[in-house]
DNA sequence: AACCATGATGTTAGCGCTCACAAAGGGGCG
DNA sequence: CGCCCCTTTGTGAGCGCTAACATCATGGTT
């Protein structure tokens, strides 16, 4: 085993370039006023010794360690690993460092551990990308001495977040069913103490009533196919029903399922629509229309945020993102009346 | 505003609390020789305050940081997400910092750049879960100086590596088709520059030769549902074909569109099988038979492995874990022979 | 010719913490 | 009663770096 050499610092640099300590951080940091032949002789003098700065020294006396926090869901599902992903890249990018908390669970406690834990390693920001109600009020109620920014959650009150229009999602669908010609359209949610949920069922009520239909009282579900399947169960029950808009596209998928069970034809006597155009949905039986989301465009806008807000700016109110809808097989007009 | 007061450090709780800083670290890090005393009235102070040691001064002073750097592609798949979670749980519950690099591309640039953003930050060991053979390659010419632990790659040729025994898993794919009568099995494979592909692809070919069945080439995948569906749209035009092992679930998903599109019954006419099993499997049409792994698992050993290998103990090769086939409703015995 | 702005570089201090060592006090034992 | 050892606490140095200031040429300006 090779006895570890001490890694080289940057009076080892100095040395051997024959200039102070100090210029080596000049060169380092790219300050002005250094001649270009001592630039030279430094640089090449870090590469021959493979030299790297040491980041606790510099965040010790800088006051600034550069690292983000990113709280988020252990979940494995489509939507919120994509924003996680980009907000992660995009910290990168802007020369941050990226650090993840993935929790098992949304208790109180897992919540607090997660922000302690976040504290503790020194992060300038935090980025919450639980779009659930109870994890952003504890975190907030946590104090945490640094600016926190949520993407996807509930952006209302709140101007430090960024995310996409879900009302304006949910809107979309209904309004693609109703001009197809349903009537009966049944809203299938994510769980309600998700913002998200929340906005895609305000967005189809809206339309519904804009539409001068009633809606009829939606099934409640939790993101997950097997809620998808249930629900299509009871929707077996309900002859009258002749479009479903699942809240995202697993639901969607267990409704699929459900309704290919009890012998109603998608899209032939039932249209079903997701969200999140998961990679997948276009292999479906049949194909399934959904809205696309720009997920990129969230981890970039949150990471913007957090830079303005590290920086000292006023936060100032980002506009929401505007989704668009995929129409693929499985929606159509209803079948004739009988 | 409130006007940013200076965090409390180390001198302040040691003047709050009457006693030298020395003191207040011992109890901070805790250890022997103080009396209850003094470690009740440190621990009083800290609370006071609100102290939380700076985190760059320790990695300063004690030369290790306590991060583990976790190279990962950006993928949004199922099997890579859980894993990373995974470890990223297991890491922190072993008191380390997980950060995490997510590759958009697996380029030698891009690799290089994720590397050189690791060392920066000073991890202590790095966790890859890319099981691309070539990315492995170039994380490893880079001698990084710490450890590298692969999980779910190619664990063959070196003992650093955890994973799930991927030739069993398509073995007992492979006798289960056998078993129910089966002997025109195709596979389709996932890339073959990832070891877990390769793994798949010579389990099948092995159990084949073993019942005496003469293996059909193999189509290649590349882990997507859409290549799923060209592979089906291939198996169509092939009627002697009666069973199909898809190398990932996502894979068989879109075999199963494709399949229903030409009218092929599954599993009346054609069996298929996948792997993975992800939430959604057991609500496709029909509901997938596949093989489950315990990422779990394979996430806290990755992190055992870390911790012996920091502490400078020698790497025993760890043992493949042992997948679990789960078998549903879209393998069945094959048609009457015609 | 005296002056000073400017560029290029060096010197010093100190970020917050842990490590190594020193020092003080107390009890057991011959 | 003196010695030694153990417990408890304190002191000083220094980890690797950047910020602030000091220094020293240089050359244009009055």
């Amino acid at each position: 085993m090779s006895q570890t050499v001490r890694a080289p610092v940057m009076a080892d640099v100095a040395r051997l370039a024959g200039v102070s300590h100090q210029t080596v951080s000049r060169v380092v940091n790219d300050a002005a006023h250094i001649s270009p032949e001592t630039r030279e002789k430094v640089l090449d003098a870090i590469e021959r010794l493979g030299y790297r700065p040491n980041t606790s020294a510099r965040a010790l006396v800088r006051g600034r360690t550069g690292i983000i926090g990113v709280i988020a869901t252990a979940s494995v599902e489509f939507g919120p690993v994509s924003i996680q992903r980009t907000v992660e890249q995009a910290a990168a990018a802007a020369g941050f460092f990226p650090t993840s908390v993935n929790l098992p669970e949304l208790s109180t406690a897992a919540l607090e551990q997660a922000v302690d834990h976040l504290r503790t390693l020194g992060v300038e920001a935090v980025v919450m990308i639980a779009g659930h109600d109870e994890a952003l009020g504890i975190v907030r109620a946590q104090r945490t001495g640094v600016p926190v920014v949520v993407a996807q959650g509930d952006l209302g009150r709140d101007s430090s977040g960024v995310g996409v229009d879900q009302w304006a999602a949910a809107r979309a669908v209904t309004e693609h069913l109703v001009g197809l010609g349903h009537r009966e359209i049944v809203h299938v949610s994510g769980p309600l103490d998700w913002a998200e949920a929340r906005a895609r069922l305000e967005g189809w009520r809206q339309a519904m009533f804009d539409a001068g239909l009633r809606p009829a009282s939606p099934i409640t579900g939790d993101w997950s196919s097997e809620s998808g399947f249930r629900a299509g169960l009871q929707i077996c029950q309900r002859p009258e029903v002749t479009a479903v808009f699942a809240a995202n596209d697993q639901i969607a998928l267990g409704l699929l399922r459900a309704l290919y069970e009890c012998g109603r034809t998608v899209p032939g006597d039932v249209s079903v629509v997701g969200v999140d155009d998961i990679p997948e949905a276009a292999y479906l039986i049949p194909p399934l229309t959904t809205v696309r989301q720009d997920f990129a465009a969230v981890g970039r806008r949150a990471i913007d945020l957090v830079q303005r807000l590290v920086a000292g700016e006023p936060a100032e109110p980002v506009p929401l993102l505007v989704p668009e809808l995929v129409v693929r097989s499985s929606t159509a007009p209803p079948p004739p009346l009988r």
